[in-house]
DNA sequence: CAACGTACATACTGGTCGGTATGTAACGCA
DNA sequence: TGCGTTACATACCGACCAGTATGTACGTTG
């Protein structure tokens, strides 16, 4: 038996299988035996790379949602052109999550539903997430406006909270129905918001 | 000991209470126990009213959640001119939401999150829930264009679907910051999208 | 090669969960 | 006034939960 020890790739395995537990089930309903099944760590382990529960669900948050969101928004706060960035985004968007996921739902608004009224500890991970994210599109609003791309009659705050307000009610109205075509609706919608920016 | 016996009085007080709870904590969270400690009901009378845990959650579904929403958009397809009142209701909307309400979030929202992805007997209450309040937005959005007050060059139907997931979103994002202001500001995001909408 | 900390593994605990079996008192109806 | 049904009440169950106590083997370091 010359089974290797590996920590790193231990952790991440279980930091994987957690996101997929709760992404699918939410973090309460989420269970540390069925991670453990899934993963073929033992409790031992887990508890040695993480305090408990809790922990792992921050770690989830911190190191994999986290990164997740960002990625969605970083383009467009980098593109030349923000709002036709975004526009030509959220076009292509739609077509680019499968079904699975759109039945699972959006992993922020899912854990943003379950834990940021509730349970304290999680609030404030998950408000950074939603304050990096609306900072990211007020900047890349502002820079459309500055370069004469997009109007300048409006808020970018207020542009901002309801372009993340709309995109988590999409996800949320894709898994209500759990039909592509009302995803691809709210995109045209979305979409249609967008090119009323327009200077 | 004469203790009157009030079955329908009791059923109702289970349900409150049923709703109250699950809009706090959701439905897999909610506890049974905690239920009949709240109420001073025993276990006995809940499972004479209710078969199971789920036909409660049914129930709440069913006879709490859809009248909660379906109020709120009925006046709008009442009305003479859908658009007008649509964009007078959000404005004023924003401001009958009090904290409370804003930390738990919108009930019908909480519950898709929680349940139309993972359980399959939720899933179909809930669609049909949403899709009452879509062919309620889309008679109206219908309405004021042929009145000529909305613009017709656009599809009812994304509209609607756009509508219901900005309304959602708002409360998802106002849960995840804790701030009316940002449930505000989306608010205004909303009337500037229902605003270009006119003919 | 010894020693020590890291990285696991196993077995178990107390508590809570939804659910049930069984009993009983109030009520409508004869 | 008796009888059956409705509306509860109480006690208990097995399953599962997060968490812990304890043990052990790897692997780096001196």
């Amino acid at each position: 038996m010359t089974v290797r020890r590996q920590p790193d790739a231990t952790r991440q395995r279980l930091l994987e299988a957690a996101f997929a537990e709760m992404h699918r089930y939410g973090y309460h309903a989420s269970s540390l035996d069925q991670i453990l099944r899934a993963t073929e760590v033992t409790k031992g382990a887990l508890y040695h790379h993480f305090r408990n529960k809790q922990a792992l669900g921050l770690a989830v948050i911190n190191e994999v949602v986290r990164p997740w969101i960002e990625t969605r928004w970083r383009p467009m706060l980098e593109s030349e052109r923000p709002l036709q960035a975004a526009i030509d985004h959220v076009n292509a968007h739609a077509d680019t999550v499968d079904q699975n996921m759109l039945e699972l739902g959006c992993p922020f608004a899912n854990l943003v539903q379950e834990l940021a009224g509730s349970d304290a500890v999680f609030q404030q991970p998950l408000f950074d997430i939603f304050f990096e994210w609306k900072r990211g599109l007020i900047e890349s609003v502002r820079k459309s406006q500055t370069i004469g791309e997009g109007r300048d009659d409006v808020d970018p705050e207020d542009i901002a909270v309801f372009v993340i307000s709309a995109i988590e009610g999409m996800w949320a109205i894709a898994k209500a129905s759990r039909c592509h075509e009302h995803f691809r609706a709210s995109h045209r919608g979305l979409v249609l918001f967008l090119e009323s920016l327009r200077a």
